[in-house]
Parts: structure tokens; sequence; C-alpha cells
DNA sequence: GCTAGACTCCC
DNA sequence: CATGGGAGTCTAGCT
């Protein structure tokens, strides 16, 4: 028989803990909350002001599960256990805040299941002595433990716990939501938004359902619902956090006044009123393709919050979570009666779904408020303009222009890969003796199996998962030491995955009607860079992975030329210029065609002169700069070169990275220097003044690895927005030339410009991105070299090793015209 | 129907 | 014992 383990703490404590069940310690010492999970508990507590000898510590479940197991406990003896708890509690004298750790917990005080949606939100619970009691549930720490990437979020639910503990009321707040409005009420908000000091806007963009007939089984004809194309339903306001009004854009609402409804939004969307959206790229992207643009775009909650912290999650549901009152509200939008299928239906049943945009549109708009605030606060509202706002407009151009697609080209590829793609499958059956794939891809399990059973080949392990691989480094493994065995079936395999990778890029839907590509860019990835996937509408893809084979599927539009401006080792030159090493330095600063970055680091790993260099030796030295940069060993580094056909044992490895970094000290001065920093501040900030903030991060090597890469990623990222895309942008807009900037690509832009203006391009963006910049204060100086290439398609016809005279430039045009 | 895991493309 | 940052697609296993 376990032991029962009682709670502690005074019952006369402000502070309630409720856990789920006790584990190994706890029932060794007979107290709640000890351990790995109560020492993780007892940090939350500290860091938020918080005392554990003021805390009532209780578990829902006293006894220790079999192997920690709650759900063998069956249900009635649980049931007997959480009448107990409401019990305990109820004899308290005055509790203030409870406070359920995980989902046992959180169900047995609230009903509620699902803890990270819940977490953070300040719910009532009526205790069996009648009284209504505040409840602030948040995550279990041993939860954490396991997915230490969630402790961010616990340390600030504590410091809302900690607050919430000065006054027993429940304070929530108080909105109106609009959701049936008349046409004269819509009027009246067009005035009222007029005045407004922000005007946050919102739109849901659901699934149509269509009902068509599908022949059963029985040879009868019967109705099946499909889910449809996607189409906005409403488009919800919020001049003030305590009131929102959605529009719906339906049909059946509006009947004869539709149009009307229509117009009187884009006069909204374009008062001078300053407008919020929340990830604004997709609700503005929707909006052109009804011909409505925003005027005013000043605030996007998501990119101002990733400003202040850019290793957070921006999802409106956390951030409301953490910065407002507001309970979560999301699962309004998947309820039976809102859901996609019925908010075209009659109006009163989608009642809950309308509120969930009103909500949605207020908490955006509260939400601008409190970030504009914070960044006033911090400093960084310049950084927010110059580098997330400054950036909306632009972005959308690019988004909704996309790039042209050759389509005879495509269409070529896609059969020639699919054709090989099934030969494969076949032959691979055949040698295996039996199919390795599922419906059209090789299953990972089977071909386990496969290697690992039938022949009997030692299990690889992969080194990130821990876990029995097939991935390419264990196929080329294998086939190097096992060809009679393996040879045939891993070039199978290996080709096939190369093949089928390639076919997703030129697959017909992902293009437009219009025979364009077109994606989605996001400003919040941790170093500042660029994300780009599928446009907001549901097709295109990140234009920012096309494979190189493939690029010369995409072409530039009608009578233009493509042109490549790209930055020449751009991050290498920035950790060789912040490496205080006046060698380093002087490298940095040398141009491309003056000094081979590749070819003088083989020669230093080596040891033989620089003519010496063999191709293999060079490309052996650009990997082991990349690797050695960012702090990789050997062992990786090995299997980073097995990849590309190069066979070096992790030994070698870490003698080529001990050679490259015995040779440049100044590089592991320069790690020394970010781990001193990210130490002393807890975080970094760029020449830009880019900041990210690891207050919530562990501190461990993965960290500072991080930070490693910050540095250079995020100050190439800021250099080639600052000085290429924004400036060319602009100059291209006040112009009245017809080039136009088609994709970003990092540290390169892609560019469509008709032959007789490409000069004018490359002249402009030379200039701009060659400007001197000190990547740190009284820090030595450095031009960053930019190299371009000419082309008929995004493949590239001719590139210029130096930068071309005017003479060169236009006799490569000439060439590129007349092939 | 959803999600996690495996895999591989880019800089 | 340990490169970073992104994205998408497929399989398999779950509800």
């Amino acid at each position: 028989m376990t032991r029962r383990v009682h709670d502690v703490g005074s019952r006369h404590a402000k502070l309630v803990v409720i856990g789920e069940a006790p584990g190994a310690w706890e029932e060794a010492r007979g107290e709640p909350f000890v351990g790995p999970a109560g020492q993780k508990l007892n940090e939350w507590l500290v860091q938020a002001g918080l005392s554990r000898n003021l805390t009532y510590l209780t578990n829902t479940y006293p006894y220790r599960p079999p192997g920690n197991k709650l759900v063998l406990i069956p249900h009635d003896q649980l049931a007997v256990e959480v009448e107990a708890l409401h019990q305990r509690l109820a004899a308290l004298s005055g509790p203030v805040v409870l406070v359920p750790t995980g989902n046992t917990a959180l169900r047995a005080l609230t009903g509620h299941g699902e803890i990270h949606k819940w977490r953070g939100s300040i719910l009532a619970y009526q205790d069996r002595a009648g009284r209504t009691l505040k409840v602030v549930p948040t995550l279990h720490p041993a939860a954490v433990l396991r997915e230490p990437s969630d402790e961010r979020v616990c340390l600030q639910d504590w410091k809302r716990i900690a607050s919430e503990l000065t006054f027993p009321e429940i304070r929530l707040p108080v909105r109106e939501h609009h959701i049936n409005p008349t046409l004269s009420d819509c009027l009246d908000f067009l005035e009222v938004a007029r005045r407004a000091d922000a005007l946050a806007l919102d739109i849901e963009t659901p699934r149509t359902l269509v009902t068509s007939p599908v022949m059963g089984k029985t040879g009868r004809p019967r109705m099946v619902k499909k889910k449809g194309d996607r189409r906005i339903v409403c488009v919800g306001f919020s001049h003030d956090p305590a009131f929102s009004i959605t529009i719906p854009t339906i049909e059946s609402y509006w009947r004869g006044d539709l149009p009307a409804i229509w117009t009187l939004i884009m006069e909204l969307c374009g008062l001078a009123t300053p407008k919020v959206m929340q990830n604004g790229h997709f609700d503005s992207y929707w909006l052109a393709s009804h011909d409505i643009p925003i005027n005013a775009w000043e605030w996007d909650t998501m990119a101002m919050h990733h400003v202040l912290d850019p290793c957070g999650k921006h999802d409106l549901a956390t951030m409301a979570s953490l910065d407002t009152r507001q309970n979560f509200w999301k699962d309004m939008k998947d309820s039976k009666d809102g859901d996609d299928s019925s908010c075209d239906d009659a109006f009163a049943a989608g009642a809950r779904y309308w509120t969930y945009n009103g909500i949605d549109v207020a908490v955006t708009r509260e939400l601008a408020d409190t970030y504009a605030q914070r960044l006033s606060t911090t400093g960084q509202m310049a950084f927010y303009r110059q580098h997330a706002q400054a950036l909306f407009d632009p972005l959308l151009t690019l988004m909704r222009q996309g790039v042209r697609v050759d389509q005879a080209r495509a269409t070529a590829q896609t059969q020639s890969i699919k054709g090989r793609c099934a030969e494969i499958l076949t032959e691979l059956a055949l040698v295996a003796g039996t199919p390795l794939h599922g419906k059209t891809a090789i299953s990972s399990v089977k071909l386990q199996t496969y290697l690992y059973q039938t022949l009997k080949l030692p299990k690889r392990i992969s080194r990130q998962t821990g876990r029995v691989t097939a991935n390419e480094v264990a196929i080329r493994a294998l086939m190097m030491r096992y060809p009679e065995k393996v040879g045939k079936a891993g070039a199978l395999v290996l080709e096939h995955r190369e093949q089928s990778k390639l076919a997703e890029f030129v697959s017909p839907e992902t293009q437009d009607a219009d025979g364009r590509i077109r994606c989605s860019y996001k400003l919040t990835t941790e170093a500042g860079r660029l994300s780009s996937s599928g446009h907001p509408m549901g097709r295109g893809r990140n234009l920012q992975n096309i494979p190189r084979v493939l690029r010369d599927v995409f072409i530039p539009e009608p009578g233009h030329v493509f042109l490549n401006v790209d930055l020449s080792q751009a991050e290498s030159r920035v950790v060789y210029l912040l490496s205080q090493d006046p060698r380093l330095i002087e490298l940095a600063q040398r141009k491309p065609w003056d000094w081979d970055m590749h070819t003088d680091n083989a020669s230093k790993i080596f040891g033989i002169p620089e003519s010496a260099i063999t191709y293999e030796q060079r490309y052996l030295g650009k990997k082991a700069v990349h690797a050695a940069q960012r702090g990789m060993r050997g062992t990786k580094l090995s299997e980073e070169l097995l990849k590309e056909g190069v066979l070096k044992t992790p030994q070698a490895c870490d003698a080529i990275l001990d050679a490259y970094l015995a040779a440049h000290p100044g590089v592991v001065h320069w790690f020394a220097s970010v781990r001193q920093k990210v130490l002393r501040d807890r975080a970094l900030t760029n020449s830009w003044g880019r900041r990210i903030d690891f207050r919530y991060e562990r501190f461990d090597d993965d960290l500072y690895r991080r930070a490693y890469s910050f540095v250079p990623q995020s100050e190439i990222a800021d250099l080639l927005n600052q000085w290429g895309f924004l400036p060319l942008h602009r100059f291209l807009q006040e112009s009245t030339m017809a080039a136009r900037i088609c994709v970003q690509v990092h540290d390169s832009l892609l560019i469509s410009t008709p032959p007789e203006e490409a000069w004018t391009v490359w002249r402009f963006l030379k200039a701009h991105l060659e400007a001197p910049r000190a990547y740190e204060v009284g820090g030595p100086v450095l031009e960053m070299p930019a190299e371009v290439t000419l082309g008929r398609t995004w493949k590239g016809d001719h590139a210029f090793k130096q930068p071309p005279t005017e003479d060169e430039f236009r006799a490569a045009l000439q060439q590129l015209h007349d092939a």
C-alpha cells in the first residue's frame, strides 16, 4: 500500500498550489512538491517574490499512482479524492488565489482540460463553503522539466499570480461586442473610428462547405460535404479595447446592401486613423484582393511583440494570456454553433463565431496600447518604426506580385521528376523484395525494418534525437561499409528522396491561376531574418528555399532580365570584423576578387600554400569555416561532409576545426566575448538596435550557439533590408522605372528589370549596400562587397567575379538578348 | 482529422 | 557528447 501524502502549509495561507499526484520524491518525503519538480516550483516562487512557507501545497490525488500514471487510477477512486480536495479547500480560512498546475488539477477545479490553453486565465471557483475563489492555472513544474521551452510562460504566469494575490476579486475586462450591426450602426462607427487614436481590424476567412453528390457503396448517390475555398465572412473593428463591431460580409446578412458594406469597409480601412492588426500581412493581403488598401498601417501586434521579445510566442492567445486579462476564448471558433459550416447560415446560429472575432479584434486593440507603451519605455520604438513598420507595405507588394513561372518548363520538370520517382519505387521494391513506400513516399519505418531487421545491418543512431534513423547520413555510411548489401537500395532511396523533394517546388498546386508563385513574408524570426511560406490565401510556397537546380523554372517579367545581387561572405566578414584581431579585421575588409576566404582557410588548415589547394580542399575549407564560426564539432562536420560525398572521420574533422581555430584565435576570442555579454546583460543588441533578450532562456551551450549565430545573422538581415531592400523599393516606387524586386533571400535580392534599367538598379544597390559601416560603437569599418549576376532565369547566366564596368555589363546584357 | 516525428530544401 | 535560423511534406499512430 502506498503512503498518503498530506498537504503542507498554513490553513491561513493566501496562495494555494495544487499539483497532480505525488511522484517518487513526494512519496518518500511525504510532502507535495519536493524533488526536482518541487525545486523548480521553489525557483518560480522566489523569482515572483513569493515564499514557499506562506503557501499551501496540495495534490489532486494524494497517493503515488503505479508507474506515476494517474490514468491507471479508477475514475470513482479519483472522484473520491477530488471531492476530498474540495473539502480541504473549503476548510482553508481565506485563500486568495488557487493555482492548479497541470491538467488534472485544472479539471478538478474548473472542469476545463487543456492547460496550455487555459494557463494564465483568471477563473472563478465556487468552493464547498459557497465562496467564489480566484483561480489562475499554470503548467506543472514536472511538465516544464520535460519541456524546458515552456518555462518562460510559467515565470510570467507566476508574476501574474503574485500580483493577483494583492486583491481578492476577479477583475476581467469589460467589453461590448456588437455582432449584428445595421447599416446605420456601421455608418455611426465610421465617425467614431475617424476620431479614434487607433483602429484595429481583423478578418475571418473560413472555408465554405460544398455539398456534392458522391456514389455510395450501395450504388446510390450520397450527399457529401467537402471543404471549399476560403473567403472573407466578416471584418471586425475596434477603436477601443472595450468595444468591437463585427461587420459580416455575407450575402445572407445584408442582401442588397452588401456592396454598400464593402464600400464602408473600404472607407474604414482608408481612414487616416492609425491601423492595428495582428499579423497584418494576412489581413491586408486578403483585403487587397478586394481592392481594399490599408491606409496608415502603423501597428502590428505580432511584430511589436517580436521586437520586445524575439524568442517568445507571438500568437494572439499567448500574448493575451500574458499581457491582458482576457481569458482564453479561442475555442469559440471551433464550437459546434460557430464553426466554419454555420457562418453562412442564419445569423443567430453563428453568434459565438462573430463574438470570437470581436474578442480577437478588441484584444488586438488592447495589446497595441500595451506594446506601444512598452516599446517607448524600453527605447525600442524607433527600431520598431524602422525595422518593422517600414517593411509592411514593401513586403505586401512583394507578396502580391510573386514570381513568374515558366509553365512549359515546370510541367516538363514535374512530369520527369514524378516519372522517375515512380520508377525508383518499383525498382526499390524489387531490390528489397517488398515495397518500402507508403502511398507516394518512402516510409522510414519500412525502410528501417528492411535495413536493420531484414539485412541485419548495424543500427545507426541519430545524434540529434538519440533514436534509430535511416537518414541520409546513415544511408551513406551504410552504403560505404556494405556496398554489396545496400549499395543499390541506398542509392535508390537517396535518389527518390532528392527527386520527391524537388517535385514539391514545381508542383502546379503552388501556382496561382495567373501562373505565378507567391509567398508570405513574416518578420518574426529570432535573428531578424524574414521568413517565407505559402501566401495567405492558401497557395504559393516558401520562395527562400528553392533548390538551385530548379531556379531555371522562375522567369522575369516579359521583356525583363533577372538581376541577382548578393552580399559576399557576409556573415563571415561580420565575425572577422568583430574579432578584435587586426589580421582578421583586415581580411574582412578585403574584396572577394582580391582574396578568396575559402582557399585561404584551406591553406591554413592543410598547411600548404594557396596555389597548391585542390578543389576538394577548398570545399573543406568552406565547410570548416562555416562550422567553426558556429561552434560545431568534428562529429557533426564529418556528417555534413558525408552528405556531400566527402569521407572524413570525426577525428580528422576535429583536427580541421582545431587547425582553423588555432589559425584564427580572434574567432575564439569573439566566442568568449559573446558569452560574456550574454552572461552580463542576458541580452544582445546588434548595431541596428535589434535586441534579443535571453531573460527566460536556459543558460547552456545551446543558448551560446544561438547567440553566436544571432550576431552575424541579424547584422546581415538588417543590412540587406535597411540598405538594400527598403531604399531600392522606395527608389523604384518614386521613379517611373519598371524594375521590381521579386524575392528576398536573406543575403540576396532577386530583381526583375528591363535590360535598359539593369545598370541603374545595380549601381543603386551597390552604392547603398557597400556604404561603410561600423558594426560596433567605435569599431572598425567595413564596406560589405555586393556581387551581381544576370540571367534569363533565376538560375543566372552571367556572374561577374569583379564589379563590372558599364561596358562589360552592357555586353553581358547583349549576350543574354542574343542567346 | 490531428499531431508528432522523420526527412530535406534554403542561407 | 552538442552549429544556428527558417519552411514543407509525408508516414504512422492516435482519437
